[in-house]
DNA sequence: TCTACGCCTTACCT
DNA sequence: AAGGTAAGGCGTA
């Protein structure tokens, strides 16, 4: 076991590893946050003067194991640049700038592709649920019951869409079969490398494959294939831009995209983790 | 092409 | 306890 601290702004754990980018970290009684980057059973901690990461890597050299979780939470973002373009936006921007930030992250693109799949039509304990059945189907890497390397896209093509169904998926068991098999037909790293081609592009390849529509694309663009300029709209998220910035009652979901492209640029991920996590919060609160 | 609408699963809530 | 809701996408008309 390793225990680092990491150099990067002390965030909000809670919004940021378990908001709803990622659906695989577990809270435990501490207040830290456990779960899986990649082969590597982590903790996530925070005293509000630093981050601390331990990760379990059975041997790795200490500095690999620091620039993997450097790189999941996205250490090098400019937490500054973000405050400046975002803290005077209505409605949230007070939140960007008065409270501990919630982050980007930048995860493995398949698993994150798999996760989003199963979270259309669905909400958060039971996308937890369903990512927690898909990922016992990878190496099991530690004691914890949710210690397994999510599975490579071969192996839940193989499994098939009778077994995805059985452990919970739904109807989502078709599309994630089917886009298993194609993802595993494209060859290790084939996802990964739609991080060197323009949004568009990369957006357009994603919403080739079953289960991809507009939304479940911009999350994956947006939280594992560094596309800042994704917006992943929801209904929450729509519902706040029209309400915050005035925008037509029936507007369509691709004006409002390209309406957050032109406003935000490269910050639109950002802003729209802050627009939905405020929406939902006003909802509760009201 | 473009839009509208019914449908698909099920955990979790009231 | 029954019924509505939930971070959508697909197929058809």
């Amino acid at each position: 076991m390793s225990t680092m601290t990491l150099d990067i702004e002390p965030f909000d754990l809670e919004q940021t590893l378990d908001g709803g980018q990622a659906f695989r970290w577990h809270l435990s009684g501490d207040g830290s946050y456990c779960g899986v980057l990649e082969s590597c059973v982590a903790r996530v901690a925070s005293d509000g003067l630093q981050v601390i990461v331990s990760c379990d890597s059975g041997g790795e050299l200490l500095s690999e194991t620091r620039e993997r979780a450097e790189d999941y939470l996205q250490a090098g973002t400019d937490v500054d640049v973000v405050r400046r373009v975002l803290g005077s936006e209505p409605g949230f921007g007070e939140s960007v700038t008065e409270s501990p930030l919630v982050r980007v992250m930048r995860q493995e693109p398949w698993e994150c592709l798999a996760a989003f799949i199963c979270s259309q039509n669905s909400n958060i304990p039971r996308i937890k649920q369903m990512v927690a059945a898909v990922a016992r189907l990878g190496r099991r890497i530690g004691e914890d019951e949710w210690a397994y390397e999510f599975p490579e896209p071969g192996v839940i093509a193989e499994v098939g869409e009778a077994y995805l169904r059985s452990v919970g998926l739904g109807y989502r068991a078709k599309h994630l079969s089917l886009t298993a098999q194609v993802v595993a037909g494209w060859g290790g790293g084939a996802l990964a490398s739609l991080r060197t081609v323009s949004y568009s592009d990369a957006k357009d390849a994603l919403m080739e494959l079953q289960g991809v529509g507009p939304k479940v694309a911009d999350c994956v663009l947006a939280y594992s294939l560094d596309k800042g300029e994704a917006f992943p709209i929801d209904v929450h998220v729509r519902r706040a831009a029209i309400r915050l910035y005035d925008l037509d009652e029936d507007v369509k979901d691709d004006m409002v995209g390209e309406w957050a492209r032109d406003r935000f640029g490269k910050f639109a991920a950002w802003a729209q983790l802050y627009m939905f996590r405020d929406e939902i919060n006003r909802r509760l609160t009201s």
